[in-house]
RNA sequence: UGGGGAGUCGCCAAGUGGUAAGGCACUGGAUUUUGAUUCCAGCAUUCGUAGGUUCGAUCCCUACCUCCUCAGCCA
């Protein structure tokens, strides 16, 4: 984390609470965040997460984890399980127990009796093909239900029947009696309980009737005692229907909610049901997938809990659609990883070089620090050897202008080491460059050269020590900044084929005992971070990160 | 087209009557045994458009334009 305390954005959410604060509507704060257990948290979530954590936390308040489990068909444990492990991952604690929607089944099903009993709510017969058809359009009111009018006495003995199981599922719903001509469409007597015999994760088959969202997340909001109920942009139409419950039925409990946009990343999606089906489709490995933007992918591929908490306090929150650039993300965990991460040196692709004027079989080693900046990370042997490694990237035979690496006739620093030239190239019978015989210049050992100007510095690896390493590196799952933009072609249609590179490679011996979710910068390459699920001591798995920043390839084009 | 929102630098985003914060990106330049880091400098005479009110408008008013969102017994 950079050294300097981080105050808060200022966003019109903070201003509300200030406000409410300031009239004393509040004493304090409670917000939420209610997950449905139905697909793994992605980065949009984490948005949201520092949100509503984030303000308990600076407000001195709390900040509750609930559970909107009001559709059993698409929730599971594994989902729940999940989710609780991100929002601890992120080191975020929620206030007590774990809530969940369903420890509220009884009392909304007693508010509900409430509804009907004053009127406000009745049975319906209709299909849902009918209900579509009353319903009307957008520019056109929609028609009362027939079943609209019956009597208080008769939705009392259809609901009880509804949830004692008589009637079959879809056969019968329960709605809010509101207003089928109001141009909010989510007013036009939306069904608060729908009949569905599904086991529930949490209430197994106790129930065969389930409610629905908007019915229940307000009073689930109210019975926890929330101040102020933040949820995105798309729910705002749902507010009038939110208060309207809170209206009508005794809770002593009135939350408000507020709406801030949902992120958009470049080059990424944050939506639940595509991620499912990248899973699904096996596009990736699985939902920790170190591609996927979900909270355990971005875990698995060394992403920093630190470092997405930054992120989310740079890109703020407002009410304007917005669409983040990678940059942005990346640039967060870069600055987390730099101050806080030891150095080692990899290759990884590698090219033999022998060094003609170094004694075989001697092994020289040098002591170099594990970071440039703090040498309370301590220091390591680097062993040096007449044949070492060095990145085929690093050779050129007809190099562009402005080269600094290394090319015949060339000199180049061997990180930590001598000054290297290279004397000649050893081809195969294609002409492609197999090995290099190059020298040392003895006099360069902790100095530099006199009379000349050597700029360039590589890494390497002595052959002899080097540990053979798998290592990961990721692109873009994209190759399109917005793939979801529009609605006619399939988001993997642009899917980018080249998003994961597998490779063999070669690294210090220092990383031998890595456990796994260890971090390295992998000097001049990247951060890297061993990998959580594939990684043990005798098998060295590393996943890329984030590259370093790179002006000069960005120079070339 | 009915309702509800939003339009401030390439991307985010403060400011909301007193003369445009910050971050990312970008461009210079310094230091550097990571072309990294760090440092220093530059980067909106202008806030969707057109009018109006005002000594003064990104901020208030009017009209228009553009984009997002809503017709699940999903959340």
């Amino acid at each position: 984390m950079s050294s300097t305390p981080q105050i808060a954005a200022s966003n019109f959410i903070r201003a509300i609470i200030d406000a409410d604060l300031a009239s004393g509507k509040h004493r304090s704060i409670v917000t939420r965040f209610p997950p449905e257990p139905n697909g793994y948290l992605h980065i949009g979530h984490a948005k949201s997460i520092c949100l509503n954590f984030g303000l308990a936390q600076d407000y001195q308040g709390k900040c509750n984890l609930r559970f909107d489990d009001t559709n059993p068909e698409k929730e599971s444990n594994e989902y729940a399980q999940s989710i609780q492990d991100d929002v601890r991952w992120l080191d975020f604690q929620w206030d007590g127990e774990v809530h969940w929607a369903s420890d509220y089944f009884d009392q909304l099903y007693q508010y509900a009796v409430e509804l009907i009993q004053k009127g406000l709510a009745y049975v319906d017969d209709l299909t849902p093909e009918q209900m579509r058809e009353y319903r009307g359009t957008l520019t056109q009111a929609g028609k009362n239900s027939p079943y609209r009018e019956r009597s208080v006495s008769e939705n009392l003995d259809l609901f009880t029947r509804m949830k004692s199981g008589e009637f079959a599922d879809g056969s019968k719903i329960l709605r809010a009696k509101i207003d089928m001509a109001s141009p909010n469409m989510n007013m036009r007597d939306p069904a608060i309980y729908r009949i569905r015999r599904v086991h529930h994760i949490r209430t197994a088959d106790k129930w065969c009737i389930y409610p629905m969202y908007d019915y229940t997340h307000c009073i689930s909001d109210a019975l926890e005692g929330i101040t102020h109920s933040i949820c995105t942009l798309e729910f705002e139409d749902h507010r009038p229907l939110y208060d309207w419950v809170l209206d009508n039925v005794s809770v002593k409990c009135h939350p408000r909610q507020y709406e801030f946009s949902r992120l958009e990343l470049h080059y990424t999606i944050t939506s639940k049901r595509k991620l499912l089906q990248l899973v699904n489709e096996k596009h990736v490995s699985g939902w920790d997938d170190p591609r996927m933007p979900t909270i355990s992918g971005m875990r698995r591929r060394g992403y920093t809990p630190e470092g997405i908490r930054e992120f989310a306090r740079l890109i703020g929150v407002s009410r304007g659609n917005n669409s983040v650039d990678m940059g942005v993300l990346e640039s967060a965990i870069r600055d987390d990883l730099e101050s806080r991460v030891p150095r080692v040196m990899a290759v990884i692709n590698p090219l033999k070089v022998v060094v003609t004027n170094f004694v075989e079989g001697l092994t020289d080693s040098r002591e170099a620090g594990f970071h440039p900046q703090h040498p309370e990370f301590g220091a390591r042997l680097v062993p040096f050897n007449r044949e070492i490694w060095i990145e085929a990237d690093d050779f050129n035979e007809h190099p562009p202008s402005g080269w600094q690496r290394l090319t015949v006739g060339g000199e180049v620093r061997l990180r930590y080491s001598y000054v290297m030239r290279c004397d000649e190239a050893i081809k195969d019978v294609n002409g492609n460059v197999v090995e290099l015989r190059c020298s040392i210049d003895p006099e360069t050992l902790g100095k530099n050269p006199v009379g000349r100007k050597v700029k360039g510095v590589i890494h390497w690896l002595s052959c002899a020590h080097a540990l053979p390493v798998e290592i990961r590196l990721y692109d873009r799952l994209f190759t399109v900044p917005e793939p979801d933009a529009d609605k006619e072609i399939d988001f993997c249609t642009y899917l980018n084929p080249d998003s994961l590179t597998a490779t063999q490679g070669w690294v210090e011996s220092a990383v031998k005992d890595a456990a796994p979710e260890t971090r390295y910068q992998f000097e001049r390459l990247g951060y890297f971070c061993t990998d959580r699920r594939d990684h043990s001591p005798g098998k060295l798995v590393f996943n890329r990160t984030v590259t370093l920043k790179d002006s000069w390839t960005k120079e070339q084009g």
